[in-house]
DNA sequence: TATTTATACGGAGGAACCCTCCGTTTATCA
DNA sequence: TGATAAACGGAGGGTTCCTCCGTATAAATA
């Protein structure tokens, strides 16, 4: 969960407030692996992000501990938003096109953010916070479209949402080399027409 | 393709035949990448792989001048078989029980080989000789089986080889962390049913 | 078999990165 | 305005990457 970035935001036991600097350089780390992740990939020199943000390693490591802590907070933050999207398309829309929509939504995301999908295979693959927070965020997010439309008789009741993530995170991170997202766009719909009841 | 193998196994230009120890070398290595690879991902040490090989460093980058290199002679002997396998189901089995049959096939493999999807999905973004060769042997399976089906009208006509490796690649590296093999090839089904001609 | 020579071998070495540790600096609090 | 808890930067030891080159050796030649 978010435990980590509560704790590097406040204080260890005594009731002082945190320092101004400590925060701006969080945010400026933040900022800067955001840039960094998305380009490079989940490997990227660590030292880059602190050179980007313009603070020392040591600042950085102080931060974040770890690669996967790092992780942990650049990514939260968008599968929050897609989290709360599917919240808007569960009163807005149809079963089935809701769940279309929120699909491809997903596949906008990462058209945008190359080394986000790699990121969230590897805390899929690892065992971080990440793993637990986004997966669950992600996970209830499918779960209210899937049982609408399985109340709603028109998807299969034998897929769980779990699963669908997987196929999700499958067909998302198999982005071909040129112009991809219409044959993931296609790939997505013709799993949605899988699930349908017949 | 395989210029880069070729190349290293035979000569300059001289007609010269090849050193013993250069061709046992080569083996030596190729397996220890193969073992080092397949435990530790697509990013594993190289110098591991050379002391597992026993032999040194230098040795390892004159066979393999990249990390790609390695890939592509630990690979696509890999890729070979699965191209064998769907040349035999296209003659034994009814179209879309063999197209289900040769991607249940993959999801076997990539269950005991853990770093070999990385390194195919490595080679998908990047650009080396292994992703021409092993997606034109993959594609080409997949046709054969894919044709076949929509030729007996089994299965539809609007998806092609390539979309179909897409989906097969990502769903397969959306492997959960505890036994993701059943979810795996349930999902491979509901793809299938997908593809259905309807 | 002995000599020549093309070829392969090993590993030193410079660069980048990882992460830790600690002396110095600075923002809060009294 | 001090006092001091907290944060800062970056040196440094370890690892890996990849190149380069002097040494060793297998094939060719006599």
């Amino acid at each position: 969960m978010g435990s980590d970035g509560e704790k590097t935001r406040r204080e260890k036991q005594t009731g002082r407030k945190p320092r101004a600097d400590s925060l701006r350089n969080r945010d400026l780390l933040l900022e800067a692996a955001t840039q960094v992740f998305s380009a490079g990939g989940p490997q990227a020199s660590l030292e880059a992000v602190a050179r980007r943000a313009g603070v020392g390693i040591g600042t950085l490591y102080r931060h974040f501990p770890t690669r996967e802590a790092l992780f942990d907070a650049v990514y939260r933050h968008e599968v929050d938003h897609l989290a709360e999207l599917a919240g808007q398309l569960a009163q807005d829309t149809e079963p089935v096109d809701a769940l279309r929509q929120w699909l491809h939504a997903n596949v906008r995301l990462v058209a945008t953010k190359k080394g986000m999908i790699e990121g969230l295979q590897l805390a899929a693959h690892g065992s971080s916070d990440l793993k637990a927070y986004s997966f669950g965020q992600l996970t209830r997010s499918i779960a209210l479209l899937l049982d609408r439309g399985i109340a709603a008789g028109a998807l299969r009741a034998d897929i769980t949402p779990d699963d669908l993530l997987r196929a999700l995170l499958g067909i998302l991170y198999s982005q071909g080399p040129d112009d991809w997202r219409p044959a993931v766009l296609r790939l997505v719909d013709v799993f949605v027409d899988g699930l349908r009841r017949r």
